[in-house]
RNA sequence: GCCCGGAUGGCGGAACUGGUAGACGCGCGGGACUCAAAAUCCCGUUCCCCCUAAAGGAGUGUCGGUUCGAUUCCGACUCCGGGCACCA
């Protein structure tokens, strides 16, 4: 054990006590992870950091919380796993070498060098010995590899996506490249475009993945919700539209898919998007269709763009036949139908469909009623405001008059499967994973493209496809597509000269299977091992609600592929999660000339703020001139509004901060960063440094005996023991650190205020403080290790065990009764622990506020909650 | 636009299963110590009424409901945050 010099055993000197504690914890290696026996292992994973240059306080707050949980089940006596690795790959790195010139690579490595530093000053358990950095070869190669047996299942497979295309750039924007329709650093309007692209083929879980929702028990309610809805399971029918071979010229049938075959006979038109076959074929014969599909072809790819922009449609001129009435439907192309849902088609219900009501007005397109609530009368068509969208009575249809919604799909779709012209289907909205980014700073996508033989798979004895990692992006394009010794290269069936695939994997793969690595880093002959079926699942998974649907859903479609490949044992890799809130801070930027968007970290700006204090606006320190305002916001590098905790760590200490951050907010709600509050949880380490000298100044403390303590003594040594009870559940059960700290803050409090010298006095004190050091360590484990030092303890406290309660010292002889009258506070009394509900009910009616409340008036009622409570109904 | 959360004193938050609203901390006010300041310690601190206290009244984003009793449950809404498939 290193021991404290004397100076810092009476001030509170955080950088010795840091040194102290770090070398006390590398002679016992607190933070190596070994697996003894399988029931006691418990791997706790926090989601690992994109390298972005420096930590955020968001990071603090998630490894703080790992950390102690961490620390907590290691003094349970569990077999803790507590990794750390790098998500290395990805955007950042390429857009700091637009800007810089400096190669990805460099400056990955370096931002990753700086931030381990910043983690181990924070004083994280970490296993530094399992560390991953995703843009490794060592790593990536078994991307490949397992890309390469999803290909061979079919599972990875190739198609055409759509992606933003910048016209001026000639590049690929992703969609956060993308502000109000145009690239952020030309400015120029972006298109829609379609490329070749490959697919993981996560609607084939669709379902598994939806089911084993409910076998999940340690993950938020909130999370399973999203994730279900995401994947968005409706059944509903197909239904086939012949074409009108008059205005068509061709046989076939249009296909669509609705959850609403009873209004069937309420369609009078059918739309397709923009890409669809019919569209382009109509565009061959009509050039102003042409100039509608360009034009339908602006702006992004996003959900959220297509949802809020302004419908748009035109007719084709097609027609297509009515399944059931032979009637003739026309075909519009409408920019609201996307060609990656469903079929690309959609039959429109003006009269009960809000999006083809709205759509059928502005077209002067005819409406239907063909639904009744099942309250009201039928509608007339020309006086309906909105549509009728709820589920109702069938009218106006023939056969299926009367019938109730969910009658008449089965009734419909019965028709049409008798026809052939659709039946009952399963969808879902959840969509194949698209993988291919065409973008440098990734993991390279391991095919070659050959003249003769077409796409071939590399081989696994040429794996890892190597990333060449001297090449610096400059905004068009991706430069590995110029890197010749990269893209030439032989085709591995017949040998001739061929071409290297040039698109990267997605991000997200690498962040899909990294927790299993950890288990088995140093293997370098396969993916994983038998030591990921011993550690996994992880045990407590520790992340921002922002990943509650992707990473997340990817994470447990990948882990369903390892185990039906038979690589792992498990089906869902994360057993319980905590979700952790993000860190908020105020967001100020400008736009240019040519519409590119610049961030201002707040500490740059000056907040201008209206009468009621919010802020509307901003000028910026430097140049005076004003700045927009974005509201809050995640803090992140491309925003500019990270906090770096360092000066605070510097100042205060790693332990300071760690305590404050837990004490602020409990993990699971958002939190707008504000520094109040750092100096108290300083104060709060600084008096209880304080309590423990005053405590040992005076010598060891003699041995406690239960028996002869007095009232005072007794109630205080109460106090102990429902602060570690509390402690204990507030930590290892609720996750609810804030009340754990303000707990032991209270007992501090109840500490300093005792003054009793008297040697049982100072044994329940020695007991005392000795109790708060240990509930204390797993927030701030260096200042607790110097406490236990100077309590007189051997060993690490880090290592030490968990305190227990005692029951006997939790026993209360009277306890406080509330006394209400018809549901208002008017008296407390003190009754007996063991008091019946009579002796209760008349120690409430003797209480003088309550009778001047009750006098003259008769009692109808009394309600008596045992332990807490008495409501007098009068 | 759609899906998921949140809103409690001057501020961060507590109240765990429908039972004392405001624990704990910050800030602020007052006092002690000091030549003085910092640090530290003590007292007070939801609002209204009131010299003060006791007692009382109001109060958990807004409006309405269920209940002996609602921050907690239900309905409608407002604002804020997260996600929307190429930010990670």
């Amino acid at each position: 054990m290193r021991q404290l010099n004397d100076k810092t055993a009476h001030e509170f000197d955080h950088r010795q006590i840091a040194d102290a504690a770090v070398a006390t914890w590398n002679e016992v290696k607190n933070a190596a992870s070994k697996i003894s026996e399988a029931d006691t292992k418990y791997y706790c994973l926090c989601m690992l950091p994109y390298p972005s240059g420096r930590l955020h306080m968001g990071h603090v707050r998630n490894y703080t919380i790992g950390d102690v949980i961490t620390r907590y089940q290691r003094m349970n006596g569990r077999d803790v796993l507590q990794p750390m690795g790098w998500d290395a790959f990805g955007l950042p790195a390429e857009n700091a070498a637009i800007k810089n010139g400096v190669p990805p690579a460099k400056w990955t490595y370096d931002n990753i060098d700086y931030m381990r530093k910043q983690l181990k000053s924070l004083g994280f358990a970490i296993d530094w010995s399992r560390e991953v950095a995703t843009c490794d070869p060592r790593y990536y190669r078994w991307n490949q590899w397992l890309f390469l047996r999803m290909l061979e299942k079919g599972i990875a497979y190739k198609k055409t996506g759509t992606v933003n295309w910048d016209p001026v750039d000639q590049t690929v924007l992703a969609n956060e490249q993308v502000i109000d329709g145009r690239g952020w650093r030309t400015g120029a309007l972006v298109e829609k475009r379609e490329i070749p692209m490959y697919y993981l083929g996560i609607t084939s879980y669709a379902d598994k993945l939806l089911k084993a929702l409910d076998h999940l028990p340690g993950w938020p309610e909130r999370v399973k919700i999203m994730q279900a809805n995401w994947i968005g399971k409706s059944e509903g029918v197909e239904i086939h539209f012949p074409y009108d071979r008059q205005s068509i010229g061709a046989d076939g049938a249009l296909k669509v898919f609705t959850t609403r075959a009873d209004t069937l006979l309420g369609a009078t038109y059918v739309a397709v998007a923009a890409e669809h076959p019919l569209a382009e074929a109509a565009a061959a014969r009509n050039p102003q269709l042409v100039a509608f599909i360009d034009e339908c072809k602006k702006g992004g790819v996003t959900e959220a763009e297509l949802a809020t922009q302004e419908k748009k449609g035109m007719d084709t001129g097609l027609f297509v036949r009515h399944p059931l009435t032979d009637e003739k439907l026309p075909v519009w192309i409408a920019n609201y139908v996307l060609m990656g849902y469903g079929e690309g088609a959609v039959m429109a219900v003006p009269a009960h469909d809000q999006r083809d009501f709205e759509f059928a007005r502005k077209h002067g397109l005819p409406l239907k009623v063909v639904v009744r609530s099942e309250a009201g009368d039928v509608l007339a068509a020309d006086a309906m405001r909105e549509a009728l969208v709820e589920h109702g009575i069938i009218v106006n249809s023939g056969v299926y008059d009367g019938l109730t919604t969910a009658q008449a799909i089965d009734a419909v779709a019965n028709e049409l499967k008798k026809r052939s012209l659709g039946e009952k289907r399963t969808v879902f909205r959840l969509r194949d994973w698209g993988i291919s980014r065409q973008r440098y700073w990734g993991c390279p996508i391991p095919i070659i493209h050959c003249p003769g033989c077409g796409d071939v798979p590399v081989p696994d004895r040429d794996l890892p496809v190597v990333l060449p990692e001297d090449l610096a992006p400059d905004g068009s394009g991706n430069p590995l597509v110029k890197c010749e010794a990269f893209v030439n290269c032989a085709c591995p069936t017949c040998g001739k000269p061929a071409k290297r695939e040039t698109d990267t994997m997605d991000t997200f793969v690498d962040s899909s299977w990294y927790y299993m690595r950890y288990a088995c880093a140093d293997n370098d002959q396969a993916m994983v091992d038998e030591r990921v079926n011993q550690w996994l699942p992880v045990d407590q998974y520790i992340g921002g609600i922002e990943h509650a649907i992707l990473h997340l859903l990817y994470s447990r479609f990948w882990t369903r592929v390892m185990h039906d490949l038979g690589l792992v044992n498990f089906e869902e890799p994360f057993t319980n999660l905590l979700t952790q809130g993000m860190v908020l801070n105020h967001i100020y930027f400008r736009k240019g000339k040519s519409g590119g968007i610049t961030y201002f970290s707040p500490d740059d700006v000056t907040p201008v703020m209206n009468e009621q204090g919010q802020i509307t606006g901003a000028t910026h320190k430097a140049d005076g001139q004003p700045v927009e305002y974005g509201g809050m916001g995640t803090m992140s590098k491309s925003k500019a509004n990270g906090v770096d905790p360092q000066a605070l760590v510097d100042k205060y200490g790693a332990d300071t901060v760690r305590l404050f951050m837990m004490f602020a907010v409990p993990p699971e709600q958002s939190l707008e960063w504000s520094e109040a509050g750092v100096e108290g949880a300083h104060r709060f380490l600084k008096r209880l440094w304080k309590a423990v000298v005053d405590h040992v100044q005076s010598g060891p403390a003699p041995k406690l005996d239960s028996a002869m303590l007095n009232d005072a003594q007794r109630e205080l040594r109460r106090q102990v023991h429902a602060t570690i009870a509390k402690v204990s559940d507030d930590i290892g059960r609720r996750y609810m650190f804030n009340t754990a700290v303000a707990a032991t803050m209270e007992l501090l409090n109840a500490i300093t205020r005792s003054d009793d010298a008297s040697p049982q006095g100072r044994a329940v004190l020695q007991e005392a403080l000795e109790s708060i050091a240990l509930l204390l360590t797993p927030m701030a484990p260096h200042t607790c290790e110097a406490l236990w030092q100077m309590l007189g303890k051997d060993g690490a406290i880090v290592n030490a065990n968990w305190p227990k309660p005692d029951p006997e010292a939790l026993v209360r002889d009277t306890i406080e009764i509330v006394v209400q009258v018809n549901g208002k506070l008017r008296g407390r009394v003190a009754v007996a622990a063991d008091a019946d509900r009579k002796q209760v009910e008349q120690a409430a009616l003797a209480e003088p506020n309550v009778q001047r409340f009750v006098e003259g008036q008769t009692i109808r009622k009394v309600i008596v909650v045992p332990g807490k409570l008495v409501n007098l109904v009068v």
